[in-house]
DNA sequence: GTAAAAAAGATAAAAAAGGTCTTTAAGGGA
DNA sequence: TCCCTTAAAGACCTTTTTTATCTTTTTTAC
């Protein structure tokens, strides 16, 4: 039940990136070194986003990272979800037949219920949120 | 963000004591076989358990286990916190100075309320309300 | 005393987490 | 064209956690 590094490492780069004017492209390093993640590391893990548009890249002589759609538009559930995989409190809840007692089970609609808070909780949040200055 | 085996066993172990007639005393091999768990890893479970006071436990022969209290006195949070630990969907919600960004993080926040959403969903929810039949 | 049962602790295999390193591809400028 | 810069991709590695098993000890009823 807690998020990897990994996961605080993707939250905290693309809030890194969300913080930067629009349009700007910025070095792996530079975030690396701004949010205390090892660059390697660092490197990896927007390789994901930008797998899935979370962010587009550059290469060569100036490139780097900057989002790939406005902040207002990207979810922290996005962000979480492209490193951690889907939310999801259970193993029964991935798909059915995941568990031969699921249909007595009273137990499996509260893993239901917790990943659909829990879901809607991290929906509600956008990077544009994140990036304000805390007052 | 996924409960482990150790978990999903921990809750079928002790619901189905909880479906037991009041007093009754059984056999961890036998809530083994009922629930489809391997029998020493169970009994590792419930001496967790029985430190904490969720179960009884009786040794020798007609020793076993049975509930600590009513099925209506203990949570699934209780259950789940015995062998997973406090809830805690990040690390950063442990205590004062684990992370030395909190002061101006915006994402704290979100953090401490999927925990207090989660853990009230899983206060919510006691033995009694698991050892019932699903209509 | 003996058999039954949980308690306790040591051990270990498998999986996941948490990275690093090397090579390749792409882009910009001299 | 040839460097230099930077991300992409994938192989590789170490440590920690998970998921157990096995053995020995303690307690209890008969
Ligand atoms: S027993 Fe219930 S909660 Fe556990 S895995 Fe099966 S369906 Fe899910
Ligand atoms: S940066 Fe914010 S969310 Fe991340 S560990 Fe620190 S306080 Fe917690």
């Amino acid at each position: 039940m807690e998020l990897t590094r990994k996961g605080e490492y993707a939250i905290r780069g693309i809030v890194y990136l969300a913080k930067q004017p629009v349009g700007k492209v910025v070095l792996v390093s530079d975030v690396a070194d701004a949010t205390g993640v090892s660059q390697t590391f660092l490197a990896k893990i927007f390789q994901s986003f930008a797998k899935l548009g979370l962010v587009n890249s550059f290469r060569g002589t100036g490139g780097g990272f900057l989002l790939g759609r406005p902040a207002a538009k990207i979810t922290l559930r996005q962000v979480v979800e492209a490193v951690e995989g889907p939310i999801m409190p259970n193993r029964c809840l991935s798909g059915e037949g995941m568990c031969t007692r699921e249909a007595e089970c009273m137990v499996h609609p509260i893993w239901r219920k917790i990943q659909g808070e829990v879901s809607s909780i991290l929906d509600s949040v956008t990077l544009e949120d994140l990036a304000k200055e805390k007052k």
